[in-house]
RNA sequence: GCCACUGUAGCUCAGGGGUAGAGCACUCGAUUCGUAAUCGAGCGGUCGUCGGUUCAAAUCCGACCAGUGGCUCCA
């Protein structure tokens, strides 16, 4: 066989992976979780094929990781099957950050029964059971799980030309493909997490399992920090901050629907400023109804499939829900273009729109500022040529990743093609995708290519950004729209003096101004860069004997257009702890020596009690500069 | 929409079948302070809503509403 260095080595026949990795050496044969044999997976136990490419993989591999999960869940319903002998057994696969294991039990786990169960898995890992592989038939398959009708579900849909597998540890027998940790003891560091429901198979008409969730990692510190990292991102919810902060309420009487104060509105407020601002050149902002006669919404398609996701307004005249609420502005941009005879040369057209959209989403899927009822998007429709495609694509790129920058967040590409679900034809399609893929490759960046995951009407790009701590959010689309022209029966005349179809870019940059402020307020933990900042300055006058100077570098501050606030009630250490608490990115302290010299004290958040002492000028110069530089300070 | 959990003052939380408690916040008074909580007093809730059980319910039960964790969904 080959070794992954390309070096080669005889082994007996028949010789397993452990014994591969013992005859390297007795460091690696401990060391060894599982062994990838011509690229896929294996067990250590099994005995390699003659030939064979084979690499070892250690407590480093990822894939080993995903190894140790994935038996991590099978030691977890090792753990269940033995306090709950009746419970029916799902699927159980290693995930992201973790494992789960879905089980069919009469009623749903408590925490008392979580705790009861970690308890019993530390026995399981104790026994030190062996996780043996066994190739079963068909038949045999079915009489060792003929109790569980759920395995008899999965076993039936596996194709005659699968090999059939069970793994076994200790008492516990499941059907499984593997691979596994040798043996059960490899599991030394595992929590279990959390217990909630979930449909059988994903499918919200089957019956509602218990799922479990859990994580395990090989090496303590690992499992310590991962946790470590869950307190962190509880700290910088959106939800918690955004009221510590007094960003936004959410308030029974509206679901979904968030109450704004001062503080956030400044945020919001903000965001719309940057995209005017980098709108202001080829844009046309426009303004639509927000409610519409349900035959736009019969025209544009969305009557019929989705409606019950309207929120439909009864007409006192008809008595008819014959009005919505605009759940997209699409159709009314469609709309606005079509009172007017568009000529080539005015092409591309593009309208932006801020107007506030409902949807109404099922009350389960709410979630703070991430999903919500209503909301409002920094809505862009391009109508355009198909020639125009690359160029414009072009554009919206740079355009998209640029105001990312802004914030710091780095976003990842990804090229979504044909689903097969789908309107128009091939050609089409090829035109459409050819036009896009030549503009993504133009821009040199990376892409992951999504295939089949286009929308009906179009392919497009998602961009996905990367927040502080590492979790990823999908935000913005460029997508390609051939269907709407159609149906909105949508044209310019060409240079030949004949009418064409354009075709239609949706874009959006912050996917709604909502999710994007929550993503904001966990990437900056609640204390934003200055020209984000609430409360840029805050001024605090050390006696009365200064109010009147802190009252004057308040207003000069203002008048520089920043937002300052004056807070002179309590003592100076309770306001510059109030100050801190609030993330406020500067506190400025104006003493006599302050007073009467000009100056004013900064002290910048974060940095203690190391203040600089300057002009007052200067001082308004450099918070001016900063923010309208839009700087990532402090 | 489905499963589970939660719902006590503005916030964080304690209590718990016999007529509600702390800290912070807020108000008032004193203090006028040089870089992360000055001291004191006071105001404030009928315990998410509605209904049931009970001599008695905030406490037990049910329904509903909202939130949380998931599932489903996210044009």
């Amino acid at each position: 066989m080959t070794l992954t260095d390309g070096s080669q080595r005889q082994l007996p026949a028949g010789a397993t992976g452990a014994e591969r990795a013992a005859a390297i050496g007795p460091g690696l044969a401990r060391a060894a979780v599982a062994v990838k044999v011509d690229g896929a997976v294996r067990d250590l136990g099994r005995p390699l094929d003659d030939g064979a490419t084979v690499a070892i993989l250690t407590e480093r591999d990822p894939e080993a990781l995903e190894v140790l999960r994935h038996s991590a869940a099978h030691v977890l319903a090792t753990a269940v099957r033995e306090l709950f002998p009746e419970a029916g057994i799902g699927f159980g696969p290693p995930i992201d950050d973790g494992f789960y294991y879905d089980f069919a039990v009469p009623r749903p786990f408590t925490p008392d029964d979580l705790a009861a169960i970690e308890a019993r898995m530390a026995a399981v890992v104790e026994a030190d059971h062996p996780f043996e592989r066994e190739v079963v038939d068909r038949d045999a398959a079915n009489r060792r799980f003929a109790d569980d009708p759920l395995k008899l579900e999965r076993i039936a849909e596996l194709g005659d030309d699968e090999t059939i597998t069970v793994y076994t540890d200790g008492p516990f027998t499941d059907l499984c493909r593997g691979p596994h940790i040798p043996s059960t003891g490899r599991l030394k560091h595992v929590k279990l997490l959390s217990a909630a429901g979930a449909y059988w198979r994903g499918d919200s008409s089957r019956q509602m399992l218990q799922r479990i969730y859990g994580t395990a990692f090989f090496k303590k510190d690992d499992l310590a920090q991962h946790l470590h990292r869950l307190e962190e991102s509880k700290k910088r919810d959106h939800r918690r901050v955004g009221r510590e902060l007094d960003l936004f309420h959410f308030l029974p009487v509206a679901p979904g629907a968030a109450f704004w104060t001062e503080r956030g509105t400044a945020i919001y407020n903000e965001l719309v400023a940057v995209m005017r601002e980098l709108q202001r050149d080829g844009y046309r902002e426009i303004r639509t109804p927000l409610l519409f006669n349900k035959a736009l919404w019969e025209t544009s398609g969305h009557w019929g499939k989705y409606r019950e996701n309207m929120f439909l307004v009864l007409d006192s005249e008809t008595g008819e829900h014959d009005f919505s609420l605009k759940p997209m502005n699409c159709p009314s941009h469609h709309l606005l273009y079509a009172t007017a005879k568009h000529s080539y040369r005015e092409l591309p057209i593009r309208y932006v729109t801020y107007d506030v959209l409902h949807r109404n989403e099922v009350s389960g899927a709410l979630s703070g500022l991430t999903r919500v009822r209503q909301f409002a998007q920094d809505d862009c429709h391009i109508y355009l040529r198909e020639d125009q495609i690359p160029v414009e694509v072009q554009r919206l790129t740079d355009f998209i990743l640029g105001y990312y920058r802004l914030f710091g967040l780095e976003a990842r590409l990804k090229f979504a093609t044909r689903p097969e679900q789908r309107i128009g034809d091939d050609a089409m399609w090829d035109r459409a995708e050819g036009a896009l893929r030549e503009a993504l490759e133009r821009t040199g960046l990376p892409y992951e290519l999504k295939a089949g995951d286009g929308a009906f009407y179009g392919p497009k790009i998602d961009f996905d950004v990367t927040d502080a701590i590492g979790r990823a959010w999908q935000l913005g689309t460029i997508q390609l729209d051939y269907a709407a022209p159609e149906r909105f029966d949508l044209g310019y005349v060409g240079e030949d003096n004949h009418e064409h179809r354009p075709v239609i870019i949706h874009r959006a940059v912050n996917g709604s101004f909502e999710r994007f402020i929550a993503i904001l307020i966990e990437h900056f933990a609640g204390a934003f860069p200055v020209w984000l900042a609430p409360e840029q300055v805050r001024v605090l006058p050390i006696g009365e004997d200064q109010h009147e100077a802190a009252a004057a570098l308040t207003t000069r501050l203002r008048d520089a257009g920043l937002r300052a606030e004056l807070h002179a009630r309590e003592t100076l250490n309770y306001r510059i702890r109030e100050g801190e608490l609030a993330k406020v990115p500067y506190l400025a302290v104006v003493g006599q020596r302050e007073a009467d010299a000009g100056t004013v004290a900064v002290r910048t958040r974060g940095a203690g009690t190391k203040q600089q002492v300057m002009p007052a000028e200067e001082f308004v110069a450099k918070v001016v500069a900063e923010a309208r530089g839009r700087e990532l300070v402090p």
